[in-house]
RNA sequence: GCCGAGGUGGCGAAACUGGUAGACGCGCCAGACUCAAAAUCUGGUGGUGGCGACACCGUGCCGGUUCGAUUCCGGCCCUCGGCACCA
């Protein structure tokens, strides 16, 4: 055996093993359990980064692991490929979106290969595949014709120079990105994902989750936000009509003092028509991006309309106002205004002299007036006529009751969920199979037509879309009349791929169908891993594809993803020098070097090519603005995959985010260094021979407690907790053991050969290579891939005796040694026998003595 | 603004069900080896005081519950993720 470890040899050979021997191809075995792992696929943008490396890692020792278990697994990989950045590339580089995707993937899927990830690479796709969209050009038209897709009217960001819509993250600081023109919302006809239609089961959904991050169940949930309320109607004081809108809080109605409409409201409109100030307001509100968060923390504003509605309980005239809080994508883009219970209300009301009216005081207590802030709790009516003294509940059933008798409302069930706007006025992207007829309408491209094939070489240009350019992809003729015809030139959204690539893993050869018989076998997911920033949007949208599927009869079961794992972010520290002008220029961590003091604290960072002080700019997120990107190819040639893999592993918990520190990724490599020269050592020595318990010496005994209980934890950390960074610290301590544990007799080296044999194993999900080689030279003919996963001996774990901590009064005082068979009054006796602990106890009488058994003693004096 | 997380030594972290705060690793300090350096090995390493045994302080901040709180409860501060066209 080589004496010297040697990464890039031994990397080389495991992965022609497993390739050899298409170890991880999957194939349906009846009557074996399957496990269905699957890490979230990448999309193709040029290098694979360190948050890709940590996704797959994860992905890859958790499939290995359920390997070791006995199951049929299949990890599968592929390409989100369709997306925006591949027309900003195109457009700097002057190459078809395409080509550079094509050329990512073949350089990526190298990298990831290097990587010796587990994956069955006969199953690869990518969803800018025809093979791949045809079969979610075929759903669509399926639902369009179901009615889950429909047609209607959205807000998009309007770049006015470039004439083109801007995606949100193309609108920096109100401006377009390219041509620094202010933003507008504009109107436009979008096709819509009724996925409302599924927001009662998408919610009830998340409590049959048992495998899933509360956390990331609890945001669906508000983002889904079912809410129980009173749609009300105050009839318009002139004409004919009323004003809808929706409340949670119909209780507070009588301090109703204004009604407020989004500016996008036909009534606003209506309103507008004769009055050129609240026009020029209409049309300031249109300034600016559409994002929630832009719309929540703008300036609040608003201005009277001159209309006026009807209270529906005292008939008292409201003012109708128009402002920029109201949301037209929410209820019903008008809401009831009680300021003196709504914060938002209350605010505006404030700024522009509105009434405020108390209706709501707390239950025990009165209401300080007038008031400083709104009071928003739930409480008890009064100054509410037939209302006061009622509370929630009561006023909640008393005025339903009256406005249904009136005709002007009814309770009702609000979700903050809103339907799925797919259509993109971009290039690259999936066509929206519907053909426009100006006599037929909107047709669904037919079966036999499909796949609508996006054309590969084009060059956009960042104005519109070029397909609205390229006549011979929209001029067809009509599938219903036969008459010219014009082909729909949006293409989807890019979440739309990603919903159900899941599904077509099963079975992605197949060009009969969407998903065949194979998916019946694999699905669901067995083990999900991806960001958690997609907690809730592609997760959502899965879910919901799944459904929409079941309901095809392509897939059974309600859900995808039986477990889900949300990984951290990779994070680095960041330099930079301020320039003229106060900008600043990011310097890579990889060309900085740090100047400890004698404690080890950092006191100064400077650029290695100057030796000039650079400013630390703190941990942020990977990313290349901030240059503070760590290239994994670089680290793979240099350590190999393995020590990535075990850095990775080790310095953070998968749901944390890690701080990327190239001292730890040496660390690693030290430890690996560190178990092939323990591994070589002890193969030099021949054979080992079989154990023999009854004549273990006690050195050799606790030895043989140390390895059994490295197998224990890491068992429970990799299996049941999902904490590799633990259990790859318990291997630490054995093999710090192990390099103190001296003993060349027969019995000392079958104690080594055991210790070792089970390191190798639980080290092999996450190490595979080097575990590949030690293994075999450990003496084993058949692959560590193949070995079952190592099992503890309790007999082994037993001790003779445990050491407690003796407290007083909940202070550390002392430590006593007792057996660990010891009474309860022995255990006392020993405590109070500390000298330490006497000092404390003496002269006091114990009013109580705790014992928690194995760990502690606590004397309350 | 709204929703969801997180905050523990010089640094990454551990402490799983309320029971020894800091396992393991990095860094740093000292020693061994070396002509020297690197590598490797050994030991030390939360802060303050003490020759020492030890003592006091210490898990973002303020308060509470408990024999005992990093862990539970209330309030606050800061950082990060998401907010429907980045993926």
């Amino acid at each position: 055996m080589d004496e010297f470890y040697n990464p890039q040899q031994i990397e080389a050979e495991a992965q022609a093993y497993w390739d050899r021997m298409n170890t991880f191809r999957a194939r349906e075995q009846a009557g074996k359990e399957k496990y269905y792992c699957l890490s979230m696929f990448p999309y193709p943008s040029g290098r694979l980064h360190m948050g890709h490396v940590r996704n797959y890692t994860i992905g890859d020792v958790i499939a290995r692991y359920q390997r070791m278990q006995g199951k049929n697994v299949l990890q599968p990989m592929g390409w989100d490929a369709f997306g925006l950045p591949a027309e900003n590339a195109a457009m700097k580089n002057n190459v078809a979106p395409a080509a550079w995707t094509y050329d990512n993937i073949e350089y990526m899927r190298n990298q990831l290969k290097s990587l010796g990830l587990g994956i069955d690479w006969e199953r690869e796709i990518a969803t800018c595949r025809p093979e791949y969209y045809r079969w979610e050009q075929w759903l669509f038209t399926r639902l369009f014709k179901k009615g889950l897709i429909y047609k209607k009217s959205g807000v998009v960001n309007w770049d006015p120079v470039d004439q083109t819509v801007l995606a949100n993250e193309q609108v920096i600081d109100g401006r377009g990105w390219r041509s620094g023109a202010l933003v507008e919302k504009r109107e436009i006809p979008m096709y819509y994902f009724r996925i409302t239609a599924y927001a009662e089961e998408l919610l009830a959904g998340l409590d049959t989750l048992s495998g899933w991050p509360e956390q990331v169940k609890t945001m669906q949930r508000n983002w889904i936000g079912k809410s129980q309320g009173m749609e009300m109607h105050f009839p318009y004081a002139e004409g004919e009509g009323v004003l809808k809108v929706f409340t949670t809080r119909p209780d507070t109605i009588m301090g109703a003092t204004y009604v407020a409409v989004a500016a996008e409201h036909p009534l606003a409109a209506q309103a507008a028509e004769n009055n050129p100030a609240l026009q020029a307001f209409i049309e300031e509100c249109k300034k600016g991006g559409a994002t929630e968060a832009e719309l929540a923390t703008q300036e609040k504003k608003g201005m009277a309309s001159g209309l006026f509605v009807r209270h529906p309980f005292t008939d008292e005239l409201l003012p109708v106002w128009v402002a920029n809080y109201v949301l037209m994508g929410y209820g019903e883009g008008a809401v009831m205004a009680v300021p003196a219970h709504d914060e938002r209300d209350f605010e505006f009301a404030t700024k522009y002299g509105l009434p405020i009216k108390a209706v709501i005081r707390p239950v025990d207590g009165e209401l300080e007036l007038p008031l400083k802030a709104a009071y928003t709790e739930r409480g008890i009516l009064f100054d509410s006529g037939e209302f006061s003294g009622l509370d929630f509940d009561q006023a909640f059933a008393r005025m339903a009751e009256i406005l249904q008798a009136k005709g002007l409302g009814q309770p009702r069930t609000q979700f903050r969920l809103r339907d799925w706007g797919i259509s993109r006025q971009r290039y690259w992207g999936c066509p929206i199979p519907i053909i426009h007829c100006d006599r037929c309408g909107d047709v669904p491209v037919p079966d036999d037509q499909l796949p609508v094939v996006l054309p590969e070489e084009v060059v956009p240009t960042g104005a519109g879309s070029p397909l609205a350019r390229m006549p011979e992809f929209y001029e067809t003729t009509c599938p219903q009349c036969g008459g010219a015809a014009r082909r729909e030139t949006d293409t989807m959204d890019t979440f739309v791929e990603s919903s159900w690539y899941y599904a077509r893993y099963a079975s992605p050869d197949t060009n009969q169908a969407m998903v065949d018989e194979r998916a019946r076998y694999w699905l669901p997911v067995d083990q999900y891993i991806g960001g958690i920033e997609h907690a809730i949007l592609h997760l959502l949208y899965a879910r919901f594809f799944h459904k929409l599927m079941r309901d095809e009869g392509l897939v059974q079961g309600d859900e995808p993803f039986i477990n889900l794992l949300t990984q951290g972010m990779v994070v680095a520290e960041t330099y930079y020098r301020e320039e003229a002008g106060g900008k600043k220029h990011w310097f890579n961590p990889a060309d900085v070097d740090v100047e400890r003091d004698e404690k080890g604290r950092v006191v100064r960072a400077v650029l290695r090519a100057d030796g000039q002080p650079v400013l630390i700019g703190g941990i942020e997120k990977m990313s290349k603005s901030k240059n503070n990107g760590v290239d994994p190819q670089a680290l793979i040639d240099r350590f190999g995959a393995d020590t990535v893999r075990l850095f990775i592993m080790f310095a953070a918990p998968p749901e944390q985010s890690l701080e990327w520190s190239d001292a730890g990724v040496e660390g690693a490599f030290r430890f690996l260094r560190r178990v092939w020269k323990l591994v070589s050592m002890h193969v030099a020595g021949g054979p080992a021979p079989e154990l023999d318990l009854p004549t273990l010496t006690p050195a050799q005994r606790d030895m043989r407690r140390h390895t059994h209980e490295m197998i224990a934890k890491a068992s429970d950390d990799i299996g049941r907790r999902y904490n590799f960074n633990t259990a790859i610290a318990a291997v630490m301590e054995l093999i710090n053991e192990l390099y103190k544990f001296e003993d060349p007799s027969p019995q000392g080296r079958a104690v080594m050969q055991e210790a070792l044999e089970a390191l190798v194993l639980v080290l092999s999900p996450i190490v595979p290579h080097i575990c590949h080689v030690l293994w075999r030279e450990l003496g084993h003919e058949r692959a560590v891939v193949d070995e079952p996963w190592p099992r503890f001996d309790p007999d082994a774990l037993t001790r003779d005796a445990v050491e407690l901590v003796v407290q007083v009064n909940g202070k550390l005082r002392g430590r006593v040694t007792v057996s660990a068979t010891a009474s309860r009054e022995e255990t006392e006796r020993a405590a109070l026998a500390e000298p330490n602990v006497q000092r404390f106890v003496e002269g006091k009488v114990p009013k109580k003595i705790i014992v928690v058994p194995g760990k502690l003693v606590n004397i309350v004096v």
